[in-house]
DNA sequence: CTCTACCTGAGACAATTTGTCGCATCGCCA
DNA sequence: TGGCGATGCGACAAATTGTCTCAGGTAGAG
């Protein structure tokens, strides 16, 4: 689908991402646009919809939690925009309730991060039913999942140990000792 | 078939349960019959798709995890019957992945065990958009946090606990083991 | 029909990892 | 200086995994 047809105005099919985190935004544009895509990308809702206006993108990553208003009310506007626009919804506090609301609010799927570029490929291709298209790559593996999102957790609250452990719900001497061993790779 | 019980000597709406567990349909079924549906049971898929066409419902409660065969394939043809039927999605085993792909097929909400009639009642009414759905405080912890991707792996794989074991580069044994177990609640 | 190749649920037992406690240090701050 | 919370680490029991092994079940090939 890299190339699926001979657009109009480009050669690539256009993707705007919305989120606030700055980094976040960064690194995935840079991955997105080694696959062959068109990236845009915002850090409001506003500037989002002001783009979208000017252009509807084909696709689209959505944060749910941004800043103040809830990327649910944007996942709502891009769909009246354009029904076809692809969305899959992207968050780091995923919970049952908020992603039946997006998928009802028109979203295309929803992911809990820290997720990496080609789940969120895989997402987009993604259709009801079953059939996937061959899920290629090597998902994370579950102790890679954890270590990052221990990670994440850790920084947003100052590296303290204590406290992201009980946030963590798991012991302050276990997550010690996970964050003594060294980040798998993979 | 837009419409039903014309004639049907019941001046209460129906409302179809399919659960395998019968002591969760006798309670429920007991608890909505004194709220005015009238209600039916059905154990297996098959026997809910016969009473189904039969008569179809106009409510339905459907969970996820029926003996063998998800409820999933239910709610699409129940769908298929009639689109007009409010399906909820009942199960013990909740988890963002399954969400998502219930409400793709069409169910109207999706619910996580234990509930009471009154949040069924609730999910029946509601309708996209007005939720005030806080977007939670919290992260996950580490353990739900796993369980949601293993879910989302899962049904990316179609269900296929081998498969899904190799590329989490887990023993099958221990996705068995964490599967039978019901994810954290939080 | 039989054989093959997988998938699945489960029991058993050892190898690891966690859950818990306890204790000694530190940095802060009133 | 005492109270409070954070941190590193030893030790031991409790719980979870890694492995192996069986015994069905199912779908396709020959």
């Amino acid at each position: 689908m890299i190339e699926s047809s001979l657009t109009d105005d480009s050669e690539y099919p256009s993707l705007l991402i919305v989120d606030d985190d700055l980094v976040f935004c960064e690194v995935l544009s840079k991955a997105l646009t080694k696959r062959g895509f068109s990236i845009s990308c915002a850090h409001t809702i506003e500037d989002a919809l002001n783009l979208a206006e000017a252009s509807t993108p084909e696709y689209a990553i959505v944060d749910l939690k941004l800043s103040s208003e809830s990327g649910l009310v944007l996942v709502e506007k891009l769909r009246n925009l354009d029904p076809g626009t692809r969305i899959v919804m992207l968050t780091g506090y995923a919970s049952i309730a908020t992603a039946v609301e997006a998928i009802k609010l028109g979203a295309t799927h929803y992911l809990a991060k820290p997720v990496d570029a080609d789940e969120i490929m895989a997402a987009f291709e993604r259709t009801v039913g079953e059939a996937n298209i061959p899920i290629s790559a090597h998902p994370l593996s579950v102790g890679r999942l954890e270590w990052e999102y221990i990670q994440r957790i850790l920084t947003e609250n100052d590296n303290n140990i204590s406290v992201t452990a009980r946030i963590l719900n798991m012991h302050r001497r276990t997550l010690q000792r996970k964050l003594a061993k060294r980040p798998l790779r993979e």
